[in-house]
DNA sequence: CCATTTACTTTTAACCACGAGGTATACGGT
DNA sequence: ACCGTATACCTCGTGGTTAAAAGTAAATGG
């Protein structure tokens, strides 16, 4: 049933590939199994999901693409370009206001 | 232009919410101006969310109402049921797993 | 007596994460 | 030669959730 709006996921596929992008370049796949890696496995975002914000961060100026062969097989990396990183600054900067306000909300009520 | 699943705040309506009122009772408009207090004026939650946020979690039985006059107003305040502290529980649980993998994520990517 | 604050309510809209399904190629084992 | 598994990419449908705005009405205060 979709499960579609799981608490405190928005937002956070996006982070999370330009974080990552911001590094070296990657293809999908590989960021599929690097995004369960590097979160411990406690998030796992599947190809229906980094695929299609892939798509949209490029459309949007974020990220360029470029096609590549490796061996036989082709493969297509993904890089942050100079928007990308603004956006990245900007969203962590969302992500810490918001992480801190929770916090913060946290202390008070426990209090 | 609404501007409608702004980043990260998905489930955090419902976890201010219910934190706050496991402390006391409170009612809607109370609760719109202490969410902006306890935040530091970091997050301000209006009341097409807050009320909405109350009905639904007490349909979901999440939550208790109960009117109560004050002075010549009355009030509608409410609170959580048993029901509702699991589901605070299981919210913590989920925040907290997502907010400690996102660090985890940028501290590997800072490295 | 009028403007502001308090209090509650409803409507409308759009975004976005997700699962599931689909294609195709390479590789390893037997 | 054959078959299962891993790699790699792609797309569709869904619906839950936040949010702004506007509306009602009573009480308060100057």
């Amino acid at each position: 049933m979709a499960r579609t709006n799981p608490p405190f996921m928005t937002g956070v596929p996006e982070l999370l590939l330009l974080r990552l992008l911001a590094n070296e370049e990657m293809y999908g796949y590989e960021l599929v199994r690097r995004i369960q890696l590097v979160t411990g496995e406690a998030i796992k975002l599947g190809e229906g999901v980094i695929y299609p914000s892939l798509y949209s961060l490029e459309k949007a100026g974020a990220l360029k693409a470029r096609r590549k062969k490796v061996g036989a097989r082709e493969r297509i990396y993904y890089s942050l370009t100079r928007q990308g990183k603004k956006r990245l600054s900007a969203l962590e900067a969302d992500w810490q206001r918001i992480r801190d306000a929770i916090n913060l909300a946290g202390d008070t009520s426990a209090a």
